[in-house]
DNA sequence: CTGAAAGCGCTAACAC
DNA sequence: GTGTTAGCGCTTTCAG
């Protein structure tokens, strides 16, 4: 392999400068007081040999890579895309670099990447666990800086979380004031193996509202998504449709799962709203801009991906502090979709 | 900082197996034959230790990270969203992680991406560029590895690319054998400053469909879009209808601009594709599930992904081939948007 | 096929 | 404020 010319080194600017290795690197971290004229000369230096430090070396020195891995089930998602945005441009504003990572339907995957984050050149990681239950952080103690986000109920580690129980009620609720009466749930199911900790939410949430308003859940009307993609909540509209149990409104678990299920009742000439109400969870872009434009729960992504990387870069500095739940708040954006 | 227990060396290792460090070595990397006994006894001491080799040591020793970079001008979109998807996909199969950086409308990030690939502990990059006369990569030449990606014309690295040119000349072709004659362009102006290679290739096409079937490009039906993004396209289609041009037909350069677009239709009672047809590019996911669904340019993504990974690590592994180019082929997918 | 020693480039510790 | 020394953990010589 060829290599190309030798990089300069900080031996080599320290010659130039006429200052020992150590002064560069003082001036190069700027942790130190460094004298200007000093400075100016390493600096002159640097510039003159296009100096530019070589972070693997600094790392095994100082055990940190200035890198943090961000871990989804799908990057595909609309969502999670959004997500990424986000954290990308506020690790950067604090100087980090973002590694991706996908879990998909694979815990090892997820398991790997906890224990074996150090050898990934990471100093931690975002994780966004499919199933608390099967995940490693429960049943590993010796972990490397985490931070969980979602809805997650556990209280090793820190967390990002929404209250999603909270937010699936309030869909509901909403549906029913508006004169719903047969409330079909797209994306989780009583019981379903496998659910997610996410589903779960939202169907208990679905379920309070239901019984406030004096009816039972049917189970019928709830419809598993394996994958909460558009293609995903197609499926389900059209199991929906066969099984004849007969609705009058979607609650469905993601903006792109409604979006899915409304291009497959339309198909069938069923009107939203007209002849079934929907609602969306996530507020994406599309969510907007669908036809009719989506009710959703709507959520402060930038505050998220803030509280997740800044929770992160403090437990990477102090791993004994205790841990540290934040919750973002939600909001009910009523939309076309509802209103009729 | 708390560190935890010290975790295990090659020497550690070494010492337990009862060999030297360069055996442990050869063993984790697998290059050498090791005897199957020796070879044994090296990883039960591993798997006794829980060793986990450190990659920063490694890559100060070999110059390799195992990292690539992905630098997209926008992440939230859903093109962008696609790609990172399967490119981590991709890389994983390949053994590579990847780190994922947004050059936005910064020009500087991306000269900062590709100038210090080397501090950022990456081997070689994966860039999107946005204009490609500003970019670093033709005017410098001691580069990292580099795969542009994308529509860019240049010959000194290596590109996967798509033929926007003449896959603008199908759609809009489409639309003029559909019955229109009116066909306005929402993504590019002819002369528009700050326009990306995409949208000018796309523009091309357009103007060459339209001359073949005897007409000359209209200025007034060419709206330029700044940020490629839903809210992007409702913005353009408000503008052209507030400019009373006339228009009969709209080639949206993204399925993004289009879905925005149709948005702003529908809302002001213009029925696509009734009184409108639409087309988008790239075959996202919502183009097929928005409401009508969306006649656009569909291409291998998979394909894309994979051979943008494969050039960069041949790349990585050899810097002085000649730089190749590998196109891969789209397809006009006809659906609702232009069908009566 | 395995061992011993040297060093990748940087910074922490300690001197001055 | 700056210099010296040593070593992070790995792999690459070069011997054996």
């Amino acid at each position: 392999m060829s290599r190309g010319p030798r990089r300069a080194t900080v031996k080599d600017v320290a010659a130039l400068a006429r200052v020992s290795p150590k002064t560069v690197s003082n001036v190069m971290n700027g942790t130190v007081f460094v004298r200007p004229d000093t400075r100016e000369r390493v600096l002159a230096a640097v510039e003159e040999l296009g100096f530019v430090p070589n972070l693997s070396a600094r790392s095994l020195r100082n055990g940190r890579t200035g890198v943090i891995a961000l871990a989804l089930p799908d990057l595909a998602t609309a969502f999670s895309a959004d997500l990424v945005h986000r954290v990308v441009q506020v690790a950067h504003e604090r100087g980090m670099a973002v590694q991706i990572e996908e879990t998909g339907a694979e815990p090892k995957r997820e398991y790997d990447l906890v224990s074996r984050a150090r050898e990934h050149q990471i100093d931690g990681l975002l994780l966004n666990p499919i199933r608390l239950q099967d995940s490693i952080v429960v049943h590993d103690d010796q972990l490397p800086p985490v931070v969980l986000i979602g809805e997650v109920e556990q209280h090793k580690v820190d967390r990002v979380l929404i209250d999603s129980r909270q937010a699936g009620y309030e869909v509901t609720k909403h549906m029913l004031e508006r004169g719903a009466r047969r409330v079909a749930a797209l994306g989780g199911k009583t019981g379903a193996t496998g659910a997610s900790a996410t589903s779960i939410q939202r169907l208990e949430g679905y379920h309070r509202a239901l019984r406030e308003h004096g009816m039972e859940p049917d189970p019928r009307l709830q419809v598993y998504v394996e994958e909460w993609s558009m293609a995903g909540g197609a499926e389900a509209a059209t199991e929906l449709l066969a099984s004849d149990a007969g609705f009058d409104a979607i609650v469905a678990f993601t903006d792109s799962i409604a979006l899915g299920a409304m291009h497959v009742l339309q198909e069938h000439g069923i009107s939203v709203p007209g002849d079934v109400l929907m609602t969306g969870f996530d507020d994406v872009e599309h969510a907007r801009f669908m036809n009719p434009s989506l009710t959703t729960i709507a959520l402060d992504r930038h505050a998220f991906a803030e509280a997740a990387v800044d929770l992160l870069l403090t437990r990477i500095g102090d791993r004994t502090s205790p841990p540290r739940a934040v919750a973002i708040p939600h909001e009910l954006v009523v939309r076309a979709s509802t209103t009729r």
